[in-house]
DNA sequence: TAATTTTTGTGACATCCGTCACAAAAATTT
DNA sequence: AAATTTTTGTGACGGATGTCACAAAAATTA
């Protein structure tokens, strides 16, 4: 798979030629990352634009006392340090490699000027940040409003909806982050993801063979966590 | 004070020279709105982009059973409405007028227009979009990492460097919203923003005066809460 | 395969905080 | 000013859920 295959997948590129797009690539850098590995500090100044062509990483916060939030797990085709690139401000977040990573990379310069030059990009960007603050806003309501089955609810369907497969109106999520990272993207602790696990698979909403799971009627799975 | 003065103090226009300013300027809607008028529904589909030239509006999101969550509240010079225009996808809050309010408005299509047309809007666009995804994660990890008087702390600190007045190190909000508010922005009970206020001012961190509050030491403030 | 580490399951316990109830105070209307 | 409505204060109570402790299971390493 060539630089320009990867980079026809990513969201905010889709709308370019094949020179342009060729064009873009030739400035890019690709890296590798091993599970493990902080590609982004918090609060350190960003100067770079990241796009995943291999592998899984998590976006996340920590607070003082070591206590994790994780906001996102971004696969192929996502990208990321666009924010401390925009307002200027430092990093918002941290970016832990989840399995092994390969990305490419854009500077500072580069990416904003083909903010610049391509106007489609810009717009397409747009539309992303759109699609993620919307995702965040419901993510605060669910934290604010909603009890912790519930909220374990809505992040298995924010799992399912990222890396799920289909079949027959169930939905099958293979490789389920750990319980603890589950919890930490729930809001609620380990201890409480384990039984609302075990309390889903009574009531025969789910079904866990390893570390896949299988939820049952995902329409109807979604509408009773909305 | 003429429609292009409004118009100057949004971020999204400041860049503009001023023949573009009165161009776009000619292609907005001035409306009014009384406390307690609904602006936007959720899940309506957006056709329009919103200024606020004078007053205050909150965007919320309610749960089925009638609960409320205030992600902001937005005063002079904010706008809204951009969301479901970049996306396509419906409305993602409500926007309920919280003091009487004069907006400013354009058409989808002129909207987009003006993104095309002017890549530094875009960009100014995407700053900002940039700023609210930061303030949402440093939401969604408060909600999801701190107690109750933490979250109140931290609402309170998100008021005041939005509509405070500085006095010597200390910060003064005028027109404080309501206890009821405050819980649905701090994603609490309006019982505890009661005694937790008390509290705060129990240890002297903040003193109240009719629907006043001051800070005191509010960089210290900041930094307890953080 | 054995040994070790990581992840998961589960009981017991404590506590934060949401809810209910109602009174006091403040604001608004008559 | 009186009456009414809205907002705030506060006690009592219960329950959801975080924490601790440890065992079981699974995965990884030796």
């Amino acid at each position: 798979m060539s630089k320009t295959d990867h980079l026809r997948n990513v969201p905010i590129f889709t709308d370019l030629s094949d020179s342009d797009l060729t064009k873009i690539s030739t400035k890019m850098v690709s890296r590798e990352y091993e599970k493990g590995q902080i590609i982004l500090l918090e609060e350190s100044m960003g100067e770079t634009f990241f796009i995943i062509t291999r592998g899984t990483v998590k976006v996340t916060r920590l607070s003082d006392d070591g206590r994790e939030v994780i906001l996102a797990i971004l696969g192929e085709s996502d990208f990321f340090g666009e924010m401390s690139l925009l307002d200027g401000e430092g990093r918002s977040a941290n970016i832990v490699v989840n399995e092994n990573a390969e990305v490419m990379t854009l500077s500072r310069r580069d990416f904003l000027e083909c903010l610049e030059s391509y106007p489609k990009i810009a717009i397409a960007l747009l539309e992303e940040l759109a699609v993620r603050l919307r995702k965040s806003d419901q993510q605060i309501e669910s934290l604010s409003l909603s009890d912790s089955e519930q909220r374990i609810g809505i992040t298995l369907i924010r799992l399912a909806e990222e890396q799920g497969t289909i079949k027959r109106g169930n939905v099958i999520v293979h490789n389920l982050p750990f319980q603890q990272d589950i919890a930490n993207m729930a809001g609620t602790s380990r201890e409480t993801v384990s039984r609302t696990l075990k309390l889903l698979e009574d009531k025969k909403l789910v079904k866990r063979d390893g570390s896949d799971i299988t939820i049952y009627n995902f329409s109807a799975f979604q509408e009773s966590f909305s």
